[in-house]
DNA sequence: CTCTCCCT
């Protein structure tokens, strides 16, 4: 059979022969994964060299490697092979090598950083944009312009974008090809108030008629953004009597590997419905699949730069995904895909999912290019740059670890931190636990925390209660129960009656076992020592406190807990860390949706911490606080508290009832200022001479005469205050004697000749001026007050102007002004006119 | 309303 990507073969071929670097734009079907690696090879382009195509899934390497082999007549491992994860199926023979990116990356960081055995890298499926694929093809490109000019670059993708892509590969050369599915009819939903309100599930619901009427000999697939939203249209479905009849099967990350199969194979004759995240949208492919029904939905994980935080948030796709989601319903067989968003939404949507780099913490990213040498992590050729914070962020965090100094630079422990295959924190965690006997533990630790938890989330009573046995009574921390169901199902073999006991992914727990050993391999290499047979938990819970330090968090009541930034949170509700522990540890902080719109901070994966510990290792962050406050139990009092501080969070404090005189003003005057308490005494009057004062401070810098803010208030306060030590003793204070002793005798004098109380005008008469208004000072007085004055005299040594607030005969300000003259020629007739008949009997000029 | 999905 002939593939539309064999049209494209000689050029190809030829390409590459000309350029450096070949562009590859290609839909889904088109069979470039399995063709390009070949027409390279008997092309002649590699050389002696291997061609290595990055794959993102360990799953799809295998598949390639695999059907490669059989096409060109060879034995797998021969001339083609793989190498993922734990399995790595090359020989010296090998030419065509399918790869995750992650071994890639590893190898060009860690082993062989000029690439010598290879001739050319293909980027599949890179339109996905994950992190280690965008590295790869950075460091590649900075290879080309130093040591390895002749190797050969290929970057092959779906739906590209490939402006983006030209522009940063200068002289790429790009070829389109076709691809071959069948057509996917796309229907929005019309703008429609009351549909967009309904329930996800129930919008899903309404619209499966629509898509069995096109569609009526195929399985249904459904996007939803996660588990919770997917066992609500479960539910919704089975009272739907378009359902009837089908199969309803749910399917996402965290279900049993045999109900995902169910899923993702083919029907065996009854028709389904299949309600899935996102896993099915290029993970898992479902044989059959006639109708989509897409929520345009994602629960995605990311960061916040600004704010240094996880977290996992439901978001609208992009244009390109829903692209993506639709061409699962034509694979076999021309389809429909009904979306539950408008044609106008659908246009102002994101052309492309965010690259993975722009939405992740980058601490383990900037180690890896540090240990390969590049110290400026923002100088590094990205294709989209993160934001300067986001890099700095990765710059704190790898310097409180201890892996970069103060010039940026990695140390020695940061080397050894970056040979292991883990998140920076992690790995660091493993080091605190050299020599200390807990190795193993720490490795296993290390392996549960960094793969898919093993523990299943939705599960019944029963279970709940044997895992609580199995953690024992009063638990310190989560990760105990982790270890014990860990050890519980290995020493059973991994059966699933052991898995069914107590709720374990048994896939999920072989890739621990795979995985802590491989650590404690790397562990040996870089000399960690401390094999016990009984671990020490303390020294294992300090070694995780090592790697989390910024991740203290201390309980407030129940679930509440303070983080430091100011931070609230609540515990994860599957935590077992017995609430008398009030000093915790999170090893996943994370900001969650709950709720339809609202979000909280969840603290997972929770360990009791001792404040010695804190002492031990971080002795140098703490500090002691004295807070003087108001009681809040005891109302009114004034109290002290002495606090032990770990940055900005307090991680203890001591009641201490001493309070001085001092500290007592201080806090009842701020009280005051705050307006939560008031002095009787400090009544208008007082704040008119403030801004008197003000006034001339303002405007008569000369005088010396500083204004009275805030701080200043609160410094007169606390004098007229002193001596009382609760709320109820500053109500009758004195006010008159410090304010009159706030100032020198000249300057009280000055004052009162630069913003007067009284001020003669030109009729005689003389009016009291008001300060207190934010426009300034004026005079306010009736018209008849003011015939006879054309010009008002000014203040502060002419350089404030007053102005008058003309009044009606009933009071009425009718007009403010500091021009009189232009006051009696221009408005004064138009006023005189409307009020002369309402009040007759006064004298109208 | 307990947890999207990959990968070294």
């Amino acid at each position: 059979m002939t593939l539309p990507i064999h049209q494209a073969r000689a050029a190809i071929v030829d390409a590459l022969a000309k350029h450096a670097s070949v562009i590859i734009e290609a839909p889904t079907g088109s069979g470039k994964s399995t063709c390009v690696p070949s027409f390279l090879l008997d092309g002649g382009l590699a050389g002696h060299g291997i061609i290595r195509i990055l794959q993102p899934r360990r799953l799809a390497a295998r598949m390639l490697a695999r059907r490669v082999a059989a096409l060109r007549g060879g034995v797998l491992g021969d001339e083609v092979g793989y190498q993922v994860r734990f399995d790595n199926r090359t020989s010296a023979r090998t030419r065509i090598c399918f790869e995750t990116d992650g071994i890639s990356l590893r190898r060009i960081t860690q082993s062989d950083p000029a690439l010598r055995d290879t001739a050319i890298l293909v980027f599949d499926e890179f339109h996905e944009r994950h992190l280690f694929g965008d590295l790869m093809l950075g460091l590649a490109t900075q290879l080309q312009s130093g040591l390895r000019p002749d190797l050969k670059l290929v970057v092959m993708s779906a739906t590209l974008n490939t402006r983006e892509l030209e522009a940063y590969l200068p002289g790429a050369k790009v070829i389109r090809a076709e691809g071959r599915t069948y057509p996917v009819e796309i229907q929005h939903i019309p703008p429609n108030a009351a549909f967009e309100k309904a329930p996800l599930w129930e919008q899903a619901a309404k619209m499966l008629p629509t898509a069995l009427r096109h569609a009526p000999d195929g399985d249904v697939l459904i996007f939803m953004p996660g588990a919770y939203e997917i066992n609500r249209t479960l539910q919704t479905l089975a009272h739907t009597p378009a359902a009837s009849g089908r199969l309803l099967l749910p399917l996402h990350g965290s279900l049993p590997p045999a109900q995902q199969d169910q899923a993702a194979g083919t029907g065996a004759g009854s028709r389904r419905i299949i309600v899935s995240t996102n896993i099915a949208e290029t993970s898992l492919t479902i044989e059959g699949v006639t109708a989509i029904i897409d929520s345009g939905l994602v629960r995605q994980a990311g960061y916040d730069p600004h704010r240094g935080i996880n977290t996992l948030l439901t978001g609208k796709i992009s244009q390109a995904s829903a692209a993506q989601r639709t061409g699962r319903a034509g694979r076999t067989a021309p389809g429909i895909a009904i979306r539950l968003w408008t044609e106008r939404d659908h246009q102002k949507r994101a052309l492309h999912e965010t690259p993975e780099l722009l939405r992740i913490d980058l601490c383990e990213t900037a180690l890896q290019l540090k240990l390969a040498g590049i110290d400026d992590i923002a100088g590094f050729p990205w294709i989209t740059p993160p934001q300067p914070q986001h890099i700095e962020n990765a710059m704190v965090t790898l310097t409180l670890l201890g892996a970069i100094d103060r010039h940026g630079s990695i140390t020695p422990q940061g080397r050894r931190m970056a040979a292991f295959p883990l998140h920076p924190r992690i790995a660091r965690m493993l080091i605190a636990g050299d020599g200390k006997d807990c190795i193993p533990t720490l490795c296993l630790i290390a392996a549960l925390l960094q793969e898919q938890s093993i523990l299943l989330n939705s599960v019944d009573e029963r279970i709940r209660e044997r895992r609580r046995q199995l953690a024992g009574p009063e638990a310190a921390s989560d990760l105990t129960l982790l270890i014990n169901a860990w050890h519980f199902v290995r020493e059973r073999q991994y059966t699933r009656e052991a898995g069914d006991e107590i709720g374990v992914q048994l896939q999920a727990a072989r890739t621990v076992e795979a995985l802590q050993r491989q650590l404690l391999q790397i562990a040996e290499s870089q000399g960690l020592y401390g094999y016990e047979k009984q671990p020490d938990m303390d020294c294992v819970y300090k070694a995780v406190l090592t790697a989390f330090p910024d991740r203290l968090a201390v309980r407030i009541a129940g679930d509440r807990c303070s983080l430091s930034g100011g931070r609230r949170g609540s515990t994860h509700p599957s935590s077992i860390v017995s609430r008398q522990h009030t000093l915790l540890v999170a090893a996943d902080v994370q900001e969650t949706t709950v709720g339809k719109n609202a979000v909280d901070v969840i603290l997972s994966l929770i360990t009791a911490v001792r404040e010695e510990w804190i002492d031990d290792g971080f002795g140098a962050s703490l500090h002691m606080r004295r807070e003087v406050g108001l009681d809040t139990v005891q109302a009114g009092r004034v109290v002290a508290e002495e606090q032990t501080c770990f940055g900005d969070l307090v991680i203890r404090s001591r009641r201490r009832t001493e309070v001085t005189p001092d500290e007592a003003a201080y806090v009842l005057a701020r009280e005051v200022v705050a307006g939560r308490l008031s002095i009787k005494a400090w009544d208008a009057s007082v704040e008119e001479w403030i801004a008197r004062i003000n006034l001339v401070a303002t405007h008569c810098p000369e005088t010396g005469i500083s204004a009275i803010g805030d701080e200043e208030r609160a410094a007169m306060m606390e004098q007229m205050i002193h001596g009382a030590m609760g709320s109820k003793d500053v109500k009758h204070a004195n006010v008159q004697p410090v304010l009159s002793q706030w100032l020198s005798p000249l300057q009280t004098a000055t004052v009162e000749t630069m913003a007067p109380n009284r001020i003669r005008i030109e009729n005689g008469r003389t009016p009291r001026i008001q300060y207190n208004d934010p426009s300034g000072p004026f005079i306010a007085m009736r018209v008849q007050e003011l015939y006879d004055t054309n010009t008002l005299p000014k203040l502060c040594n002419g350089a404030v102007r007053l102005k008058a607030q003309i009044l009606a005969p009933n009071q009425r300000p009718v007009q403010i002004t500091d021009d009189l003259k232009r006051f009696w020629s221009e408005s004064y007739l138009q006023i005189r006119k409307d009020l002369r008949g309402r009040y007759p009997k006064h004298e109208w000029r």
